[in-house]
DNA sequence: TGTACATCAGTGAACGCGCGTTCACTGATGTAC
DNA sequence: TGTACATCAGTGAACGCGCGTTCACTGATGTAC
């Protein structure tokens, strides 16, 4: 490969070189030389997409706003329970994309809400969510009592993927349980229990 | 202050320090040289304490895991919720200390169960939980359900600490709410409905 | 159609910085005799 | 009680490394005339 211009999809090998080492080393790892090395460039080349750290790992935030979002839409549009179908949907993601999903809400990593991009993005996401909301609640809530709602449910999903990719649960597991069966099983206890709520407030 | 045996709480000096810069910068700018130059002493007198940046937060993570233990121990002996009270104890946890709350739950940061005394520490918080669940939920569950029980309660608390602490909750707040108001209201959501508890399995 | 110039997508050498780490040293305290 | 030695808790100079960043350069492509 020598220089001059060229395939231009040098930005896509940067991305997927990133979201690699974000996979297999974690964040600390990901400085713009070795993200170069990765991509088989000199340590300059990422420099024409991406300006710092920040904007690579901002446009990886957007990638994995825009995946959950899409998955929620879906389970939005399937049959059965989709408070449920969103649960899972937010699982399988950090499970199937655990750079992603890290990067989406590490304010440390980079400022998302700096990024044009990855805010509109994480805004997408968080409008599918209250949209599940508003289909599994009663239509006479207020906009607060929706956006607790939208919190409670986020918080549970959140949690447990957050403590399944970084690892406490999965130490704790006894030796016939397989993380499906620990899955499943706390996405039935998780649920709110929608009938009770006018009655919790 | 000059060289040779003196009061010997540097370790203790060390830590503060070390906490203070996760609280303040973040876990990025935790170096052993950043870490004594606020403890005010050389480069190299951190060294005589810990073996490198990973045993320094893994005493953080230990120091985390027994606050933790201790409010869930003060929270099972008071009257009324305990469940909703463990909750209130995690959340305030977080919030009061974040520093020790990031390390106690990223392994990219520090492999816990690499340490002997982080490990311990939070084995007995995790227990605090386990002693809750036996007391909330009915005597005949298994082993396993009450693990998954606990999970279940465990990722309400933790999702809702982490949203709380990584930011994305605050912008989203609508201007006459407030942090307080949204911690209870999700804390009245989130809490499971033990009375049907046996319907779900 | 040819020429001249601008731009774009890189290369590769050089720099200063903070880091972890090694090493020789210092001076106060504790201990054996 | 005095002396000799070990240990403990540091200091401070020196090193090599990877990093971000600056800079001069290269060669293919696009555009004006």
């Amino acid at each position: 490969m020598g220089p001059g211009r060229r395939d231009a999809h040098l930005r896509e090998t940067v991305l997927r070189a990133a979201v690699d080492i974000l996979e297999r080393e974690g964040a600390g790892a990901l400085s713009m030389r070795e993200v170069a090395r990765r991509a088989g460039v000199s340590h300059q080349a990422p420099y024409h997409y991406f300006s710092d750290r920040a904007s690579i790992l901002a446009s990886i935030a957007e990638e994995g706003f825009n995946m959950l979002a899409d998955s929620f839409h879906v389970a939005l549009t399937e049959a059965g329970d989709v408070s449920e179908a969103c649960f899972t949907a937010y699982i399988n993601m950090a499970r199937e994309h655990p750079g992603h999903f890290r990067v989406m809400f590490r304010p440390e990593m980079c400022a998302i809400d700096e990024y044009e991009g990855s805010r509109v993005a994480g805004e997408r996401a968080f409008g599918a969510l209250m949209q599940l909301v508003r289909r599994v609640a009663p239509g006479d809530i207020s906009q607060d009592e929706a956006f607790t709602w939208a919190v409670a449910l986020w918080s549970q999903a959140h949690g447990f993927a957050t403590l399944l990719l970084d690892g406490p649960l999965l130490r704790k597991l006894s030796p016939g349980q397989t993380v499906e069966s620990l899955i499943s099983g706390v996405a039935r206890l998780s649920l709110l229990d929608t009938s009770g709520m006018h009655g919790r407030h």
